[in-house]
DNA sequence: TCCATAAATCGAAATATCTCGATATACAAA
DNA sequence: TTTGTATATCGAGATATTTCGATTTATGGA
């Protein structure tokens, strides 16, 4: 599910509009993953902890609401750590 | 664990020479790999099983010994799809 | 046939992971 | 300052994974 989450980041249209006053930011707040993951408010939240504890998401706070945003970089350095592990086996 | 023992056994010269009358067989049995992963009988023999199932080996029973070795095609058939996972990430 | 050895299977303990509901915290608006 | 909404944290249940020791099965040799 934490790697769906990552896919759908990838593209802001896989969640509703930008709440207003907020167009101009690129994240997506935890209650829009929530919706779109059908899972509880209280899991969505931790993931998202895990996410960034991971550095595969960066987190802006405004207001009430956490704004979550993919970590290009740190993921492509994992996704090439991944290939490279995988070119051992 | 697994993934190790697969890397082992891309190369023979990882484990003890072959079993005498043995020596043409490319597969290892399954006290080496035993002993060069450190954990107990029955765990091996359980992992390689899991690995027989998930097409990463195959077995050759010879006598008492089971012979295992790479399944090369079905190896590489799942780092392509793994691959394919990583690019939608 | 009986025994020794290799491997497979079984049942279980320890640990990790996924997910939840309840509660706490942060913040904005009234 | 009180209230409502968004998010975070806590504790726990359900399930999955790793690994073990004990036992069973298969097989070759005495």
């Amino acid at each position: 599910m934490r790697r769906r989450i990552l896919e759908w980041l990838k593209d802001r249209s896989n969640f509703p509009p930008a709440l207003p006053g907020h167009e101009d930011l690129e994240g997506v707040c935890v209650a829009y993953i929530q919706e779109k993951a059908k899972l509880s408010q209280s899991t969505i939240s931790n993931y998202m902890g895990l996410l960034k504890q991971a550095g595969f998401v960066k987190a802006e706070r405004h207001g009430q609401w956490t704004f979550y945003r993919r970590d290009e970089e740190n993921i492509q350095a994992f996704l090439a750590a991944v290939k490279d592990e995988l070119l051992k086996m």
